[in-house]
DNA sequence: CCATCATTAAACAGAC
DNA sequence: AGTCTGTTTAATGATG
C-alpha cells in the first residue's frame, strides 16, 4: 500500500503541467459522490467540442443518469405523498405497513408528481426511516412499472394498428412511400422497445426488479437474469390480457421475423434510439430530463438522424454504404434493405446477437459477483461499478492489480469489455469489471493483440462507455493509434489529431496527458507500422498495414473457419458463436467474403473485425514484399496514402477509391500471398487459430523504426 | 530462464 | 524561453 502510494506520488510528479487538470477531474468525480452515471454524464457533457460524441448524445439517448434521476424524482414524489397522507391523517392510524403500502401504491405517479411538495431529498430522508424509504421506493417502482406497461401496451397497439392500416393502404401506394411509413413505425416500435429495455435494465441494475418480485407484477419476475429484446414484448404484455389480437400479432412480429410484411417493425435493437417516453410518464411539468427532444427525434417522419445512419454511412449490419445525407440514406435503406428475406434474416441475426449479449451480460455479471465475493473484494457492495473509477494511470502498481484481476477470469482472458453492456450499462461493460474496479492501470497487455479483441467493433459498440467511463481501454497504444488513424477518411492524422482522438474517445485519456501522450509519441516512433509523412501542412502519421500485421502474432487470415474457431475461443465465444451460427443460418455473406470485413471502419456488425484477428485488412502492395521497408525512409512515403499524392504505390493493388472510409473491401488473396511470402509459415496456418509451431521469434522481433539510419548504426544492442 | 513486447519515464534535439 | 514534436534509451513487468 505504501509502496503504491509512494510510486504514485513519484510518478505523478513529473506530469506537473497536467496536475491541475487531473486533480480537478478527480475532484469532480469523487465530489459528485458515487453517482456513476451522473459523473459520467457530466463528464461527457462537459467535454465540449467533441463532434461525434455530442452528436450521438444529442440523438436523444436517455442516459442512465437521466433514468436514475427520473426514478429518484418519482420516488421522492411518492414519498412526499405518503408523508402528506400520514400527516393529514388520511391513512388510518393503526394501519400496518401493508395497508399503508396499498394506499401509497394507489397514488398515481402522475398525480403525485403534479403536486410537488417542498421537501428536499435530505428532508425526506430525515423524516422517513430507511425501511420506509425503501418500501416507498419499491411501491413507487411497482406502480411505475405498471404504468409503463400499460403505456407501452397502448403504444404498441396503437402502432400496430397504424401499421396495419398503413400496410393495407400501402398496397395502393408506391413501394417507397410505404417503405418510409414502415420506417417510421419501425422506429417508433423500436424506440419503445428500447425504452422498455432501458427501464427494465435500469431497474434491474438498481436491484429493484429482483428486489420486489412479488410487487413487480408477473412479467418482471422472469427477468432477473437477462432482458432480451425479444422477451420484452412478452414481458410487458404478460400482465395484460393475453388474448388481445393486436398484442399477439405484435408479439409475433417481435419474435418471428420470417415472413410477412409486418415483420419489419419490431425487431431491431440498435441502441442509439431515443425513447419517446416523456409525455406519458411525466405528464406535468416535472423538470426531468425526459425532454421533448426525444419526441421530436422519434415521431417525426423525417428525423434529423436515424439509428441506422451515422457518420455518413449506413449502419445496417454489413453494409456501410456511404450516404451523403439522410435522404439518400433513406433511399438506400428502402432499396437495399427492403423487406425481403435477406433483410429479415439479418434482423433475426441481430436479434439473436442482442439476445445472446444480454444473456452473456447476465452470466458474466453473476460470475463476477461470485468471484468478487469469493475474493472478498467489496463483498458488501452489490454494484461495484456504479461508481466512477479514478484510476491512476501512472501507477504501475495499479496496473499490476488491474491486469492480474483481469487475468483472473475463469477463461484466462483479460476480458475486454464486450459489446453486451455498453448500450445499456454504459458504465459497466462486463468482463472489464474487475479490471476497471481496480483499474487504473493499463488494462492493456496486448489484450487486443493476444486475444484478438476487435478494437474497432469494440470501440464501436462500447463507444459511449469508453467515452464516459474513466476506464482504461484494453487496447495497446499501437492499436489505438492505428484505430484513430484508420477512422479518418484519409487515414492520416497529425499528432495533435491523434491526441484529440484519444481524449475524444476515452475519458481515461482526458487525464494524465503527459503520460499517455508521451506513450503515443513513443509508439509512433517506435513501431515502424506508423509512418510519418511530410505533408503540406506539416507531418501526418499513417499506418503501414503490412508492418502492423507483421508485428502482430499471426492468428488467422481470411478463413471463416479460423475466424469461427478463434471466436469461439474468446471470452464471449458463446455469443459470437451463436452469432456465427446465425450468420451461417441466414446465409449472411459476411464471413464468406473476406472483403466484407473491414478494418478501419467500425464494423458495426461483427463483434470481430478483420484487423484484430490478425488478418490482412488492406490490400497491400505486392511489390517489394521481401524488402525491409526500413531501409530508406522515402519508401514509406510511397506506401501510404497521402492527400497530396492519392495514387501512390501503396494504393497500387487497391482498386478502391483513395478516399472514403477505410473500406478496402478488396482484401484477399494477393495480400495473403504477399504476407505469406513475407512471413513464411506464419500467416496462413489453416488448421488452428494459434498454431503451436508458431514462434514469434527473430524477424518478428520488436523492431525499431530507423527513421534516420545514422542514429541507428552503432546503438543497436 | 529467456525472448518478446507493452508501458512508462526520461533525455535530447529540432522546429516553431 | 517555452512548447510541441519526434527519436531514442532504459527500466519494468507480463507473457509464452
Amino acid at each position: 500500500m505504501m509502496v503504491e502510494s509512494a510510486s504514485e506520488t513519484i510518478r505523478s510528479a513529473p506530469s506537473s503541467q497536467n496536475g491541475v487538470g487531473s486533480l480537478s477531474g478527480q475532484a469532480d468525480g469523487s465530489g459528485g459522490g458515487s453517482g456513476g452515471g451522473a459523473g459520467a454524464a457530466s463528464t461527457a457533457g462537459s467535454t465540449a467540442g467533441r463532434d461525434v460524441a455530442t452528436g450521438a448524445d444529442s440523438n436523444g439517448e436517455m442516459s442512465p443518469a437521466e433514468l436514475l434521476h427520473f426514478q429518484q424524482q418519482q420516488a421522492l414524489q411518492v414519498a412526499r405523498q405518503f408523508l402528506l397522507q400520514q400527516a393529514s391523517g388520511l391513512s388510518s392510524p393503526g394501519n400496518n405497513d401493508s395497508k399503508q403500502s396499498a394506499s401509497a401504491v394507489q397514488v398515481p405517479v402522475s398525480v403525485a408528481m403534479m403536486s410537488p411538495q417542498m421537501l428536499t431529498p435530505q428532508q425526506m430522508q430525515q423524516i422517513l426511516s430507511p425501511p420506509q424509504l425503501q418500501a416507498l421506493l419499491q411501491q413507487q417502482q411497482a406502480l411505475m412499472l405498471q404504468q409503463l406497461q400499460e403505456y407501452y401496451k397502448k403504444q404498441q397497439e396503437q402502432l400496430h394498428l397504424q401499421l396495419l392500416t398503413q400496410q393495407q393502404a400501402g398496397k395502393q401506394q408506391p413501394k417507397e412511400a410505404l417503405g418510409n411509413k414502415q420506417l417510421a413505425f419501425q422506429q417508433q416500435l423500436l424506440q419503445m422497445q428500447q425504452l422498455q429495455q432501458q427501464h427494465l435494465l435500469n431497474l434491474q441494475r438498481q436491484g429493484l426488479v429482483s428486489l420486489q418480485p412479488s410487487q413487480a407484477s408477473g412479467p418482471l419476475q422472469s427477468l432477473p437474469q437477462a432482458v432480451c429484446p425479444t422477451d420484452l414484448p412478452q414481458l410487458w404484455k404478460g400482465e395484460g390480457a393475453p388474448g388481445q389480437p393486436a398484442e399477439d400479432s405484435v408479439k409475433q412480429e417481435g419474435l418471428d421475423l420470417t415472413g410477412t410484411a409486418t415483420t419489419a417493425t419490431s425487431f431491431t435493437t440498435t441502441p442509439k434510439v431515443s425513447p419517446p417516453l416523456s409525455h406519458h410518464t411525466l405528464p406535468n411539468g416535472q423538470p426531468t430530463v425526459l425532454t421533448p427532444r426525444k419526441d421530436s427525434s422519434s415521431h417525426e417522419e423525417t428525423p434529423s438522424s436515424h439509428p441506422l445512419y451515422g457518420h455518413g454511412e449506413c449502419k445496417w449490419p454489413g453494409c456501410e454504404t456511404l450516404c451523403e445525407d439522410l435522404g439518400q440514406f433513406i433511399k438506400h435503406l428502402n432499396t437495399e434493405h427492403a423487406l425481403d428475406d435477406r433483410s429479415t434474416a439479418q434482423c433475426r441475426v441481430q436479434m439473436q446477437v442482442v439476445q445472446q449479449l444480454e444473456i452473456q451480460l447476465a452470466k458474466e455479471s453473476e460470475r463476477l459477483q461470485a468471484m468478487m465475493a469469493h475474493l472478498h473484494m467489496r463483498p458488501s457492495e452489490p454494484k461495484p461499478f456504479s461508481q466512477p473509477l479514478n484510476p491512476v494511470p501512472g501507477s504501475s502498481s495499479f496496473s499490476k492489480v488491474a491486469v492480474s484481476a483481469a487475468d483472473s477470469f475463469p477463461d484466462g482472458l483479460a476480458h475486454p469489455p464486450t459489446s453486451a453492456a455498453a448500450p445499456v450499462t454504459p458504465l459497466r461493460p462486463p468482463g472489464l469489471g474487475s479490471a476497471s474496479l481496480h483499474s487504473g492501470g493499463p488494462a492493456r497487455r496486448r489484450s487486443s493483440d493476444k486475444f484478438c479483441s476487435p478494437i474497432s467493433s469494440e470501440l464501436a459498440q462500447n463507444h459511449e462507455f469508453y467515452k464516459n467511463a474513466d476506464v482504461r481501454p484494453p487496447f495497446t497504444y499501437a492499436s489505438l493509434i492505428r484505430q484513430a488513424i484508420l477512422e479518418t477518411p484519409d487515414r492520416q492524422l497529425t499528432l495533435n489529431e491523434i491526441y484529440n482522438w484519444f481524449t475524444r474517445m476515452f475519458a481515461y485519456f482526458r487525464r494524465n496527458t503527459a503520460t499517455w501522450k508521451n506513450a503515443v509519441r513513443h509508439n509512433l516512433s517506435l513501431h515502424k507500422c506508423f509512418v510519418r509523412v511530410e505533408n503540406v501542412k506539416g507531418a501526418v502519421w499513417t499506418v503501414d498495414e503490412r508492418e502492423y500485421q507483421k508485428r502482430r502474432p499471426p492468428k488467422m487470415t481470411g478463413s471463416p473457419t479460423l475466424v469461427k474457431n478463434m471466436i469461439s475461443g474468446l471470452s464471449y465465444g458463446a455469443l459470437n458463436a451463436s452469432y456465427q451460427a446465425a450468420l451461417a443460418e441466414s446465409s449472411f455473406p459476411l464471413l464468406n467474403s473476406p472483403g466484407m470485413l473491414n478494418p478501419g471502419s467500425t464494423s458495426s456488425l461483427l463483434p470481430l473485425s478483420h484487423e484484430d484477428m490478425g488478418a490482412p485488412v488492406e490490400p497491400l502492395p505486392s511489390n517489394g514484399s521481401s524488402s525491409p521497408p526500413r531501409l530508406s525512409p522515402p519508401q514509406y512515403s510511397h506506401q501510404v496514402q497521402v492527400k497530396e499524392e492519392p495514387a501512390e504505390a501503396e494504393e497500387d493493388g487497391r482498386p478502391g477509391p483513395p478516399l472514403g472510409p477505410p473500406n478496402p473491401s478488396t482484401a484477399g488473396p494477393p495480400e495473403d500471398r504477399d504476407l505469406e511470402e513475407e512471413l513464411p509459415g506464419e500467416e496462413l496456418t489453416p488448421s488452428c487459430p494459434l498454431p503451436p509451431s508458431w514462434k514469434p521469434s527473430l524477424h518478428l522481433s520488436y523492431c525499431f523504426k530507423p527513421k534516420f539510419t545514422v542514429s541507428v548504426g552503432g546503438q543497436d544492442p
